[in-house]
DNA sequence: TCAAAAGTGTTACAAATACACCCATGT
DNA sequence: ACATGGGTGTATTTGTAACACTTTTGA
């Protein structure tokens, strides 16, 4: 290294670099986002995205994973950068932009001692608190985002279990959309892309008929797409 | 600012901040990147993006801005984030993330002088040379994103004069997407948004009988977008 | 036997595509 | 008069939206 390069970067300001990640479930027909009460001051004991700093050798994916995985118990999990929050006054205490990153889970899936031992609670979206920071920006960001995504990539059933009904699929996007769906149409719009594998199993909870179960099928999603298909629920 | 607060932040790591940016213009129907030589060691005088490190007291967005400024001269331009370039190990020499933001500028409005004294050069998209460190992929993350955004938003007006002709834009779009449109049906759907204001005048550079100017109509636009209109091209 | 959710088909309407000819004008 | 790009209309196909009844089964 040069001195040229070291006179050039060393005058450069420094700064600190988080990440912050938006986790939605899916529980009950609505969409949750789990928070946390803040570890630190200021505002210590609000509530808050779960975030952490970057470290100086950790890709800023990665810091994101790591916070997931301590919180959750959860690794593969879905999870895609949001924007980054970079205003010079967003922090009080010090100069820190943010990486907003979403994450999708299956509600069911996550340890649910590690979250509790967190503090952590889940919000219905359409009832959350105030939290810290721009977070509640960031939680808009994140929703509306899920909304256009969702309608063009099958990104929604990271949300559900592996295994789950239309009527589940439809209420699921009825609470993205915020909108009611026609289930006749519905479910002739899924299935038109063939990208479901009907199980011979029933879930049985939700009825006394009992609804098939369908898994995702990836692979054949992965072939479609190469061969340029345009996925739309 | 307490005790506890400096304690904790003061542990973390900080890290360089840049933001690049990734300038698109259209000229002779095709999509154009402004590229420069770099001017620090390391690879100082490869082809690289333009960027800067962002200031301490200043907003990534603003460091965007003030550079775009400085080498071409203009303000109000389009411009939006793309993502974090947040690896480990992207810029050899120190720990630098980088906010990559895609700008759309007419291309004829540009101080040319400004352009020239800074080693930039006009390449035609599908004929760049390697750029510095990640800057490649930028760009193709860029061009990814113009092409989905430009179906749903009218960002591409961003690239044509303020007075265009429909075959202009259609150009425009055939370049974005990188395939040729129907001329019949192009002018048909892109007029029944009612989002173009027809002019007298004709611009008559390309044929001898030449062809209406229009200019895009914000106001209209923004009315429909209100009253929930879904614009595509 | 009935309540409650699962599942199915048809028709009307809107939008996308494919396609062929006339128009205006400078040379 | 002709070459060049600008401009228009229609028929076909495809997809979307609206809508009502039958099926299954546990309580």
């Amino acid at each position: 290294m040069d001195s040229e390069l070291q006179d050039f970067y060393v005058h450069q300001d420094k700064m600190y670099v988080a990440t912050d990640c938006i986790i939605f479930g899916f529980e009950d027909g609505k969409i949750k986002l789990l928070v946390f009460r803040r570890r630190v001051e200021p505002i210590k004991g609000e509530w808050s995205l779960i975030g952490s700093f970057v470290k100086i050798d950790e890709d800023v994916q990665e810091a994101a994973k790591r916070v997931l995985t301590e919180i959750t118990g959860l690794k593969n999990v879905f999870m895609e950068e949001l924007k980054t929050y970079g205003k010079a006054d967003r922090d009080p205490g010090y100069r820190c932009i943010s990486v907003g990153q979403y994450a999708l889970i299956r509600i069911n899936d996550y340890d649910k001692e590690l979250v509790e031992k967190h503090g952590a609670h889940w919000y219905d979206i359409k009832d959350l608190p105030n939290l810290v920071l721009d977070h509640n920006q960031m939680v808009a960001d994140a929703m509306e985002r899920l909304k256009q995504k969702a309608r063009y990539q099958p990104i929604g059933f990271e949300l559900l279990p592996e295994k789950f009904t239309i009527p589940q699929l439809q209420q699921l996007y009825e609470a993205i959309y915020q909108k009611e769906l026609d289930d006749r149409n519905f479910r002739k719009k899924v299935l038109s892309h063939n990208v479901l594998i009907k199980l011979e199993e029933k879930d049985k909870t939700t009825s006394k008929r009992g609804a098939f179960l369908y898994k995702f099928d990836h692979k054949t999603y992965n072939k479609l797409l190469k061969s340029g298909y345009n996925f739309e629920i």
